[in-house]
DNA sequence: AAAAACTTTATAACGCGTTTATATTTTGAT
DNA sequence: ATCAAAATATAAACGCGTTATAAAGTTTTT
């Protein structure tokens, strides 16, 4: 490695440590340039040399932070339906345990606007989906007529959509919990095999029972004052 | 209605014309608070007088479309299941139509920070998906031991999560049409009667067939180098 | 008609993410 | 060691949503 390139990847470290601290430390609004140039000793156009963009850095923040996932998840020993409720259960403890780090995150990847940055933060979490999905239907627990795949990209984007909320205050960590776990058991019991089927409908019968009703007003035909 | 209310109203409505025009016209970018203060000859200060936010304006244009969207659905003379898939295939047909004003909506909506806009947007909608499964569950499509809100809130995140990713270029509308069936079929399969539950699961085999292939790799678990 | 209450306007400013033009440092060849 | 070329860091600037301020305008009350 050439000094230029150690150089480089000293100072992507340095700014990606300092980007971690300031995702932790600081409130949800998270952190701007400013504060991360600061606090990484470099100056403002560094981060954008090195990442692309702010959303570039948190990626790469967060991409460390994969394989402690992966580790938390497959270290608990069930069945494989079991493994893909419990990449919720394993997801909220993490999030309860550093809050505003991952809202940042979450925040800053929903307003990705570069599709290679999302793709690559995506990625290996739906490839991991999909392996569990698989595992799912070689033992018999899902369909071997569903794609792999296709099921799999649905979950995952069913939980990332709870996720956003969470991360926008809008749902706590409990219901975030509660609403992964009732989504995968309903779409489950959709792909599920008629033997894994009936133990996910008492399940989804368990879940609705503690999810709050929505304080919408119920549907009507009251037509609305049209503007413009 | 006081003369003050009604020049209130009338501004909100010259705005609310202008954002629409906006909206429809620019690119995917969306438009600016200061173009919106130009196009409605109105000053900066008076759009946030009037809405509070830009969030506030686009939430307001596009409550004022939601009649036309019931109006194309309940048009449609179908079961409450189809009437359910008709929910994605009407919408992509709106979109279809205005792609520009759907995205910069969806965009603006999705960096919602304000939870009572959010909400007065969402909630009408989600309204009608309720109303929907509560109707086939009438109709026995649904299982009757399904919570109708658990189920329709469920559903609409989906579909509200398929079309963020559309808004941001990182799908086609078709893929959208197709990812949006395909999700509904598999959850409403989930929640169905055993004698609705056959026609979904050919559904589902038909639809995949129709996704493309996710371009990832195959789930390992190599480590990634840490960093920080 | 005068006074009070309220809105809109114009302008400037703030902090944000990001980009650009410029200065500085590092590199490899002489 | 020297020097041109390439890479990198920097300060300044851009447009964005939003807020603040004070003047001007309009509606309501007296």
């Amino acid at each position: 490695m050439s000094k230029r390139e150690q150089n480089k990847s000293d100072k992507r470290g340095q700014i990606i440590k300092a980007a971690r601290e300031l995702m932790r430390i600081r409130s949800s609004t998270g952190f701007s340039m400013r504060q991360l140039a600061d606090a990484s000793g470099v100056s403002l156009a560094t981060p954008y040399n090195l990442f692309g963009s702010k959303q570039g850095i948190i990626s790469a923040v967060m991409d460390t932070d994969l394989d402690d996932f992966k580790d938390r998840l497959l270290s608990i020993d069930s069945n494989p339906i079991d493994r893909i409720f419990n990449l919720v259960s394993v997801s909220s403890q993490l999030f309860a345990e550093q809050p505003n780090y991952y809202k940042t995150g979450a925040l800053a990847l929903n307003r990705e606007t570069d599709k290679t940055l999302k793709s690559n933060f995506g990625l290996p979490r739906q490839a991991l989906m999909k392996h569990l999905v698989q595992q799912a239907i070689q033992h018999e627990y899902i369909s071997p007529r569903m794609n792999a795949d296709s099921l799999s990209i649905t979950l995952s984007m069913q939980f990332y959509s709870w996720i956003q909320l969470w991360a926008n205050d809008q749902i706590t960590l409990k219901e975030l919990e509660t609403r992964g776990h009732y989504t995968f058991a309903v779409t489950l019991a959709g792909a599920a095999t008629d033997a894994a089927r009936e133990a996910l409908l008492d399940q989804i019968i368990q879940l609705q029972e503690s999810l709050p009703e929505s304080r919408g007003d119920s549907f009507n035909f009251r037509r609305y004052e049209r503007v413009g």
